[in-house]
Parts: C-alpha cells; sequence; structure tokens
DNA sequence: GGCTAGGGGTTGTTGAACAATCCGACAAGA
DNA sequence: TCTTGTCGGATTGTTCAACAACCCCTAGCC
C-alpha cells in the first residue's frame, strides 16, 4: 500500500517480491488493519460510528495516532468521514454497487484482453484461485469459496501486468465486501458462479479473446444484479450480523 | 471527495444538488490543496523532501495537521512516504507512466463502450473540453491546451457515468501530469494530439464504437510513447524547472 | 579498504489543552 | 400544535510540547 518504489531488482529479483511483507509498519498501519478487517468480516456493521475517544481506549493509541488510521481507510473507501461528526463505517448503497461493477466491468476487461501477452506466473495465479475455490467448495466452505472468488477476478484483473489496475481492483474488491453483509453467504449463491468462473477460465486459457470478454460481461452483469436485488430484499435497517459491537454508536 | 451520500432527496431536489458546495473545508485539506498545485504546477521538483518542521513552519500550520495533509496527497500518489524517513513529492518513472496508460486504456475504453448509452450531459462535456481546447490553441496558449487535453480525456472516461471511473481517472490524470514536468511544453507536442482529440470526438459522435476503439488505443500507444521517450531524454537528474524552492532540501 | 560504533537530525507517537462545531432539548411565540 | 430561538453537553479540529524510535552520516578502528 506504500508504493513508491522505483524498481531497481538487483541479482536477488526472486526475493524482491517479497519485499512488501517486511515493509515496517507504524502503529497507524496495524490500527487500521485491524479495523479494516473488522469492517470486512462485518463485525462492525455498515453506519456505525467510530468515536475516536471509545475506540482510542479500546486499542490503547492515542486519539492522533487514530485519526492516522482513519485516514488510512478513508483512502480505502471503507470509512467515511464527516466534518465535525466523525468517522462512520461506510453504508454501501445499490447504487454504488452498480457503480463498483462498472469500474470492475473495465478493469476486469483490460485483463482478459492482455491475456493473450500475459506473463506466465499472472496466468498461474488465476488458475491457482480457481483451483482454491474449489477445494472450498469440496469442503463446503462457503465463505473460502467468496475469498477464492475475489482472488480469481483480482488475478484476472491482474493479467494486465498493471500495477495501478491491481491496486484499484483490490481496493474496489475491498469496498464490495462491505455489500457481502447485507447478501447471506449460501451455497446458492455462490455455487453458479463458481461454474462460470471454470467457464471464464477455460476461455482464457483456449485464448479465445472475444469469447471471453462477453462471457465476462454477462457474467459481472448478472452478479451485480443479484447483489442488487438482494440489498433490496434485505432493505435499509436490516444489517443482519449480530451486533457486539459495544464500543460505538449508532448513526443517527 | 466526501462521498457518502445517501440520498433522499425531499422536495428541494434541486437544491440536494449543491450540497457538496457548501462542505466545509478544514485546514488539512487546504494544505493538501496549496501543496498538490505547487506540486502539479512543478514548482515543487519531483524528488523533493518536504520536511515535516520546514514547511509545517512556512505554512504556518502545526505537525500532526500537515501530517493530515501528506495523507491526502499519499492518497493522490503525489508523494510517497517513506517511514522514518519522511515525503517526498513524487518521482515518475517511464515504468509509471507506462502502468499510467495501461489503466488509461482501461477506463477510457470503458467511456467510448458506454457512449450510445451515454448520458447527454457527458458528450456534452467532451465537447466543451474540445472547444476549449481549440480556442486556447487559437490563442497559443499551450499550457491551456494542455490542461484541456486532459478534460478531454477525463470527459470520455466520464462517458461510463460511473462515479469511480471518474475518481481513478482524476487521480490518474494528476499522477501524469508529474511526468510533464519532465518534457517541455510545446506546440509541436500538442498539436497533433490536438488533430486526433476531434477525430476521436467526431468517431463518438458518429457511433461507430468499433473505431474509435481502435483509434483510442493507437492514439494512447502514441502518447505513451512521446512521453516516455521525452522523460528518457530528459533523463532522471534534470528537472527542467529552475528550483526556487528553499523550503526544502533534496532526496539523496 | 571495509566494518563497527556513535552522534545529529528527523520522524513516530503520545497526552493534554483549547477552540469550533454539531446535536438534542427546552422554552417562547404565533 | 407547530415553528423558531437559545442553551448546554458532547465530539471533533487543531495546536503544542515532549520523548522514543529510527535513519543516515561520519569518525575511528581493525
Amino acid at each position: 500500500m506504500v508504493g513508491g518504489e522505483q524498481g531497481s531488482t538487483g541479482a536477488f529479483g526472486a526475493l524482491a517480491a517479497e519485499r512488501g511483507r517486511l515493509e515496517r509498519t507504524g502503529v497507524a498501519q496495524r490500527v487500521a488493519e485491524v479495523l479494516r478487517d473488522h469492517i470486512t468480516e462485518g463485525r462492525l456493521a455498515p453506519g456505525t460510528r467510530l468515536s475516536e475517544e471509545a475506540l482510542g481506549e479500546a486499542l490503547a493509541v492515542s486519539r492522533n495516532t487514530l485519526r492516522e488510521a482513519f485516514r488510512l481507510l478513508v483512502d480505502q473507501r471503507l470509512v467515511v468521514h464527516e466534518l465535525n461528526r466523525g468517522v462512520f463505517v461506510r453504508i454501501l448503497t445499490p447504487e454504488d454497487v452498480d457503480d463498483i461493477f462498472t469500474l470492475r466491468l473495465a478493469l476486469e476487461t483490460a485483463g482478459v484482453r492482455a491475456a493473450p501477452r500475459a506473463a506466465p506466473e499472472r496466468l498461474a495465479q488465476v488458475r491457482i484461485a480457481l483451483a482454491q475455490a474449489e477445494a472450498a467448495e469440496g469442503r463446503g466452505d462457503w465463505v473460502a469459496v467468496g475469498t477464492a472468488d475475489l482472488r480469481f477476478h483480482q488475478s484476472v484483473a491482474g493479467l494486465a501486468g498493471s500495477m495501478r489496475i491491481d491496486d484499484c481492483m483490490s481496493r474496489l474488491l475491498a469496498e464490495l465486501r462491505l455489500a457481502f453483509g447485507a447478501v447471506p453467504t449460501a451455497h446458492g449463491l455462490h455455487e453458479p458462479f463458481l461454474r462460470r468462473n471454470q467457464i471464464l477460465a477455460g476461455l482464457l486459457e483456449s485464448g479465445e479473446s472475444d469469447d471471453v470478454e462477453v462471457e465476462l460481461t454477462r457474467y459481472l452483469d448478472d452478479a451485480r444484479r443479484v447483489i442488487v436485488t438482494a440489498m433490496r430484499a434485505a432493505g435499509p435497517g436490516a444489517p443482519p450480523g449480530p451486533g457486539p459491537a459495544a464500543v460505538t454508536s449508532e448513526r443517527r
């Protein structure tokens, strides 16, 4: 997430890929990660207010550090900041989901278009994600299927070989996770899309660029529709997660 | 930039659109704007180190507020933050420019694809930007031509009608401005691309979707090549701007 | 020459304080 | 009853000062 490397891969190019892991993180970044996990896992319901004082005490960090963490989360669109009112866990509207899928289509299309010229590692990533999804399906672990599904699409966009596209995409998918709180993670929801992921992958390997594109467009269109209708059905005011968050108060 | 409105336009729907204007801005945001302008106009050369102490004194804001502003600039990728080392004005490598154009192609392609279904205001924006560029050309104001050119492409991507695509795109173009410091703003540079903007617009109006796409691809490919070669020619260590920045020290 | 230890300077983090702002509640008036 | 004005509590915005942690550079050592 830091991003500003100007690369000079020395003789240890293989190690260079691991750079990001030892990138030392300040307290603020770690706080942001904790909050991000809580949000994307639905433990902090959308609309929840994140009080500086309460959270600062709960996490044992100063207000200033917490505010720094908030800025990172605002950057990822997981929370919104309103002047003199504080920060709130983002509420995704159906219109947001619509918008997200528009951008998603653009990014993934860029990926499949570049597929014939893509680096072998990138294609491998696609296969790996698909395999993970299938394995999770075998175990009946549907939340893992969901994760693998996101990773699959992340790597499809990754075929473009562009750092910025990767970035955009992961940001987008994190945001999309916010909507998953509204749609129950069920068998029937993921199963058909897993099949279509396999179809997509197959088309990708066979190099039928145009076919992949039309299938991808249909795929995303259907997925969008499923999520939007699920959101509309669940309706506002009914975030299904059991709300154990005592640290924070609701939005008005 | 705040973004989290969930609309309930009452009887004053017309006014609701103006909401964003009274969105008050904190000191940090204004500081960030000042710095952004200085950077994009080349008054702060890439690689310049932005010392918290020096800048805080120069702008008469506290270190904490300044750090808040830095976060916003990091978000826009205009500066990079290195832990325990500080923030530096971003140095764009040719690889970065390459990457930027990959994403740019994806976004603008999304725009032209949606052109047939685009809202009339969006199409109007394209025409306006083009007209502005032509007017600036008539005046011989080549920096204005450059600005209008960016706005033109921004509105092309805008045809997709997606808030997030607009966002991505403006972010991208701000970043691209960083590279413009390395390429002299000259007649010969902009003039051919202005012509091709006109061609693009013409194709857009006539609805020849496929033709627009291939022309756009060629266009961006050429533009990328021009900028990259210009950067390579200027080479590292020769940022052409006269460096009046006494507030800050160079990077090592 | 190459390596280690130390020092100067910068950033990271904290805590406290005050000002600005928002929100809800209460009261006064039509 | 409904609207409007005003007040007070609570939260955020901003600043300041201090210390710890860290990086880079240099001096000295082998």
